[in-house]
DNA sequence: AAATAATGTTTACACCGATAACATTACCGG
DNA sequence: CCGGTAATGTTATCGGTGTAAACATTATTT
């Protein structure tokens, strides 16, 4: 039951503002009281965790989507970029609810040899990839930062509507140029 | 009292979280009782546009001061640059807020040659005063957006924790190279 | 088979935003 | 000065929320 009702709050998380998601309705869709969801999650929060999760997930995958459907390199790295945006798009207000949860600052690229499984080490590891071993780990710090910020924004601004969310704007901000 | 409860909004919206704030509190520290509110605002979101308006007032001012205690040109883009994120951190949910209310999208350089009360017009002509003259507006348009897109992505990192808010990241983000 | 743990239920509480009906006060034309 | 009207506050109430407590049921384990 744990995953249905991550399941049932996956798909009522987009049909409106997520300040808007409650754990009484999640559990009535799920055809279940309000109450037994605390059998499975110590409170509302844990849920939102846990949908949180299922998110990086799917944006992972669409990270790993995006790289391999490009030529690696520069165009391997808009190509990310736009997944970020695009995912954003598609899920707005799960989106917003993964980066509220502050999951700490990127760390550098994956410690161990092992695959990136979260969504951020996927895009970390796209974008150091397009730098010369000669460069120092400070100005790769920064260039990554930059590149976050960018994309990162793009994506807020639309969601919040504050800019229309027209393809070709996608276009225009996300490119490897900032590097 | 309409001020009043304005003024209420504004020194609790930072105190905690923007979804935390309620209205009954804000009635409940004006000393009034919860219902008297709708005397003076149809609802809670007009409530809260009005602090954001106050909030864009504030905001504007940052950017003003910002300009004027620096160079013109490049130096005063990237002080306002500066400002905008100075401002995301200083007041992490009014600005939230703030970027939630769509105001819809930021118009060209400001159509009458009025003064520009709103913070974003003050920022859209610093970006174009940075533009040579034969700068194509496409060019230009494309360019604000990703400078805004950056400052405010690298804001809104920072405020979710994404991104610890030390200075040196901001410096290391924020300058004109965008352009 | 009996004890125990897991997983539901109903009931209850405090808080929230919002409406309706009522009380008070301030103002303003005769 | 006075009576009506509009502005501005109040209390009572409603449906919604997250959460805690007590209880019931089912499954598992010894």
């Amino acid at each position: 039951m744990r995953s249905a009702l991550i399941e049932e709050g996956l798909k009522l998380i987009d049909t409106g503002p997520a300040e808007a998601l409650s754990l009484r309705e999640i559990a009535r869709n799920a055809g279940v009281s309000a109450t037994a969801v605390y059998r499975h999650f110590p409170d509302k929060a844990a849920l939102l965790g846990a949908l949180c999760l299922e998110g990086h997930d799917r944006m992972a995958a669409a990270f790993r989507k995006a790289m391999a459907s490009s030529a690696p390199g520069v165009e391997a790295f808009n190509a990310m970029g736009r997944a970020y945006v695009h995912f954003a798009l598609a899920h707005p207000s799960l989106f917003r609810l993964m980066m509220a949860q502050s999951a700490g600052p990127v760390s550098a690229p994956p410690p161990s040899a092992g695959e990136a499984a979260d969504g951020m080490q996927i895009l970390v590891n796209a974008i150091d990839g397009l730098f010369g071993a000669d460069t120092p780990q400070p100005l790769r710090e920064a260039r990554r930062l930059k590149a976050w910020s960018l994309v990162h924004g793009l994506a807020m601004l639309m969601l919040d509507g504050q800019v229309p969310s027209e393809p070709a704007l996608i276009e225009a901000v996300v490119d490897a140029s900032v590097l």
